[in-house]
DNA sequence: GGACCTATTTATAATTG
DNA sequence: TCAATTATAAATAGGTC
């Protein structure tokens, strides 16, 4: 017809997706997207990777490099009471900041090594193998909800002050970074 | 020149890098990338999405859209830690790992979200030029100390998609950048 | 609705500065 | 070393069946 015809891609619209089909097509795309780039990273640098996607008004899906039900888990787990002066945004970014100062980070490599390119392989194969079903990995079913975005508001001002500042700072140089700090391998 | 010069990338090798260099150089890319990835993921779809990337032997970097601190906090507060004996519930990503190999690996990751990703470059920008964060971000307080000025550049970048994004909330092309840098050894 | 196709865009490994 | 460039591989939006 008068179509175009149009078949490669046209670029990327980063805005919501109004067709609720085509959302839907995009989300398990590039949910997939996601999950093998993270997969990559993770088989490339060594590194564990958590992710969790919650599509609206479904299940959860995660993937998770060697477990990130263990991973949430350590963290909340020693997750301390909030500060009572945590001015409309609770302290838990605080504290999971803080967690992630203050942890040390002995992890396995070799172990990690050898389970990543297996996890690879296994899911290189598990996306061939069921394609169909590999939008149903229900990792877990607790119902998600999405938070408001109260936040934003209070974010742009920061950001517009901000972006002034970082616009104007390319020649500054500068960086504090300790020696032999990378203590893999 | 007798040489091929081959610049433009010639195919992802799916094993580890070798050269420390070149895994930092790719873990910092990807990791940017796969959040860039999420956050698009989020943004077109309106699916919540939240990843913890623990880089060996530095400290982890997250990652999310709307709050995944309320998702970590369902997660946590719905579902108990998935018992290894009796995963029926679990995902089969996970499952499927631990068939690969069973080996359990120690994990510590803080999970944060979209707005994270922008605090901790906010609050890198904001640590180093002294600004009152008081009135506007006061969320992360917590102490990372990881924050370098070789980011701005990058941050500049991400701040203008990043206004942007909080601008129009949705409809506009936005997508957060972690800080590119970690400590170098 | 899903699997495959293709044109185009995007990501990124190697290279250069 | 770090950032910028570039050429190529990979991702993917839209179409077809």
């Amino acid at each position: 017809m008068s179509t175009r015809l149009i078949k490669g891609r046209k670029g990327v619209r980063l805005a919501r997706i109004e067709n609720q089909t085509n959302r839907q097509v995009t989300f398990s795309k590039r949910r997939n997207s996601v999950f093998k780039k993270a997969n990559e990273l993770a088989t490339m640098t060594g590194a564990e990777v958590g992710i969790i996607v919650c599509p609206q008004g479904s299940k959860p899906y995660s993937f998770g490099h060697p477990n990130i039900n263990e991973t949430i888990n350590k963290y909340v787990g020693e997750e301390r009471p909030p500060s009572p002066s945590s001015p409309g945004i609770d302290d838990k970014y605080v504290q999971m900041f803080r967690k992630a100062n203050s942890s040390e980070l002995n992890i396995r490599l070799n172990s990690l090594q050898d389970q990543l390119d297996f996890e690879l392989n296994l899911r290189s194969k598990l996306k061939q193998m069921n394609k169909s079903a590999e939008n149903q990995q229900e990792w877990f079913k607790g119902p998600i909800e999405k938070m408001n975005y109260t936040e934003a508001s209070m974010l742009k001002e920061g950001l517009e002050d901000l972006l002034l500042k970082v616009k104007n700072y390319g020649t500054e140089r500068g960086y504090g970074y300790e020696n032999g700090k990378w203590k893999a391998e």
